[in-house]
DNA sequence: AATCCTTATTTGTATGACAATTCGGCATGA
DNA sequence: TCATGCCGAATTGTCATACAAATAAGGATT
């Protein structure tokens, strides 16, 4: 994985960095999070990344310092750049999480998800419906209207991302808002192994519809509910794909 | 070049940014968290940092590049640099967090949360109670143990700290390790403003205790339960406290 | 053995130049 | 009038080079 050339790796090319020092940070980054540099190893210096990518250094001292930014490395002098440990990276950073599913096994990846949105998603669509404002509602109503409408398919993905979105920012706390890009990347991604908009719109629809009367009426209860069977319900749609029981994190003692 | 001539508000050098397109990053940042520059507008162009802080470009540059990485803006060419949405902000980065909390009304942060974290950590003990490694379990006993030794005061925020992000680290969830900065950040500041650890560590003690035996022995239910408990605890002795303007620290250069 | 000093390495900052992108207006034409 | 396409100017993107600053490592001195 290390061609004395142009970038290793210029894998997931999403979000279209056009840019070289985006590049060299997305090259590098997807290093970092696939473990060929793993935690407190130190990398390559300045220099060598210009020979290694061909670049300026003004342009791989920009990748760094993004990198830098996400909580991955931190440079000091006369040493050069470290990988700091995991719990620095910002995992929840649009960039970093891409690169991390993108060196994960996708069961995995979704069962950390999983874990995380049944536990915030119903206390969302509870503030949701403490907290919202007339507007929120509309837009979270609208979502709603546009995933019935829909086909089934590929397009219903994106008011679905567009509802759960809404709902978060209805539930009006800014500290909660960084799990937009989760749920995004769940949704989105859910979509390529599993066929939920495809197999079951007939559930589907009224769990939303659920949820988002609920939230109009201010029911914290009710919504909280209603949250929590969408997510058992996909769960059990995933649940179809063969699952892998969580890898334990080992140390040994 | 132009000496001496730095920043029109380099507040709150905090962890020691003695790196010039830190600082730049750091006071840029401030004014976009306290809405000098709201989402949306324009920034000033390169050349205009470089006049108004007397930089080179490449170090502006750096600045602005980690504060692109950061969510808060997005370049492009002709247009300059422009501040992103708020829902693409990386909230729960360190730096944009203390920038966040340097801009706010403590009680309103402190409200949010507390919203968070009685939503987040019973959850947290909950996993850690069934994801725990035998390792994982021993950070967190020392850490209480240091916490117990501790007299109150000052010190008995560090083992306090430690004690919350070992239980993070046991859930075992990587999605939820961001939010380690945030519990950092409130544990540390709010002993700022309450007197937490002076005022009741009768209370305290055994509240953690709590959390550490029931994930000890490995009851989901018991840890959530303490785990809630201590949060609602806090919420009291936050309470009581009369809130005084937060005096912004101040660093002159 | 301990301390200090020198040196080498690596990141940090500055400068000037040019490339690439693209907005905005202008000209042209239907 | 409106649409289309071209041109120029403003701004970011990249490059090359030079020097400053920090500091780890090893050697010199005591």
């Amino acid at each position: 994985m290390n061609p004395g050339k142009v970038s290793p790796k210029v894998t997931s090319g999403r979000s279209a960095g056009s840019n070289l020092h985006r590049k060299l940070a997305q090259s590098i980054g997807n290093q970092i999070l696939s473990g060929v540099y793993a935690p407190g190893a130190i990398l390559p210096n300045e220099a060598d990344w210009c020979r290694i990518y061909g670049a300026s250094r003004t342009t791989v001292r920009e990748a760094v310092k993004t990198l830098t930014a996400k909580g991955l490395l931190k440079s000091r002098t006369k040493i050069g750049s470290r990988v700091e440990p995991r719990e620095n990276w910002n995992i929840l950073d649009r960039d970093v999480l891409a690169w991390h599913m993108a060196s994960m096994n996708p069961q995995e990846f979704f069962a950390s998800v999983q874990e995380v949105r049944k536990i915030l998603e119903p206390e969302i669509a509870a503030l949701a419906a403490l907290n919202r404002t007339p507007q929120q509602l509309r837009a979270i109503t609208e979502a709603f209207e546009d995933m019935r409408k829909a086909r089934p398919g590929r397009s219903s993905v994106v008011p679905d991302v567009r509802f759960h979105l809404a709902l978060l920012a209805a539930a009006n706390n800014v500290l909660l808002s960084p799990f937009g890009i989760m749920i995004e990347a769940a949704l989105t991604n859910m979509f390529e192994f599993t066929s939920t908009h495809n197999a079951e719109p007939d559930m589907f629809i009224p769990k939303h519809e659920g949820i988002l009367k609920a939230v109009a009426r201010g029911n914290a209860n009710a919504a909280r509910k209603a949250a929590l069977s969408l997510l058992t319900d996909t769960d059990q749609t995933i649940a179809q794909v063969p699952i892998k029981a969580r890898k334990a994190r080992k140390a040994k003692s």
